[in-house]
DNA sequence: CATGGCACTTGCAAAATGCAAGTGCCATGT
DNA sequence: ACATGGCACTTGCATTTTGCAAGTGCCATG
């Protein structure tokens, strides 16, 4: 697992992040498969930031490699995967909320509705939980 | 500010995140001044990552255009310079901290103590709280 | 007025990224 | 049986970013 099999610059908890997540193109997979039920390799290519296909088979690769997503054949097509977030990466879910409430402060241009911030801050906490058993 | 001056992909919150932070060094800095009390130049190339001069150098000043840290000369020495979160930097708190209790579950060589996690897990908001008064 | 600290800048090689086109497997229709 | 098309990549190549070493210019101190 992890930071023994593989070349770290440090140990601390801010470097380990940045050795998976520290590019441009790595988190929004997350917050496809998280937030918008995106699942197969076409459905990520179809995001608004236009991911390129070999930036995107690489990232799911070390994705796959950091246990933070697994891949299925799906059941209806043999020559179609099926990405998912494993529960490492469902863990993300605290970080991914609070980097949502930054933007939404501090970006004007935000999309996220002041509703979804209201209960953010009221209810941190229950609104996790509730999410997390969403994701199953 | 940010969004409508420069390039942006798309108007996601976590986009936004990763227009500023999405490449292995800039968060490091951040690091740096919220939890590490450095506040030069030669105190960021110290750091166990290694950072290069060139590329400090580059992003201390997107820090600064993008209004998460300022500079201004030491009242002792002239030709030095410090620098410091503004209150923007200062709201990241909650994602670092989010960050650092999922590499303290998920990666067995970070370095972060157990009686941080038991407060963080326990009065999260109150730890907050203390954390950003103690950021002045 | 030499020495050294401090915050960078510059030049160049190496690595990562972006774009367009191509490949191989599987399913469906005729 | 075979053409067509969807799906998940792979490949080649130009452009951009990074990493390393060395150098620059300003200020303070002895």
């Amino acid at each position: 697992m992890a930071r023994n099999s593989e070349h770290c610059r440090s140990n601390c908890p801010i470097n380990f992040v940045l050795e998976t997540f520290g590019d441009k193109w790595t988190l929004l997979i997350v917050r496809d498969l998280m937030f918008k039920e995106k699942r197969t390799y076409n459905e990520f290519l179809q995001s608004d930031e236009k991911i390129s296909t070999n930036i995107l088979a690489d990232r799911l690769r070390k994705l796959e490699e950091h246990e933070i997503v697994t891949k299925v054949v799906a059941l209806d097509n043999r020559s179609k995967l099926i990405y998912s977030l494993t529960s490492k990466g469902k863990d993300l879910l605290p970080i991914m909320l609070e980097i949502t409430a930054w933007s939404a402060k501090h970006d004007t241009a935000t999309n996220t509705p002041d509703s979804f911030m209201d209960v953010f801050d009221s209810s941190k906490h229950e609104m996790i939980a509730m999410m997390l058993s969403e994701l199953e």
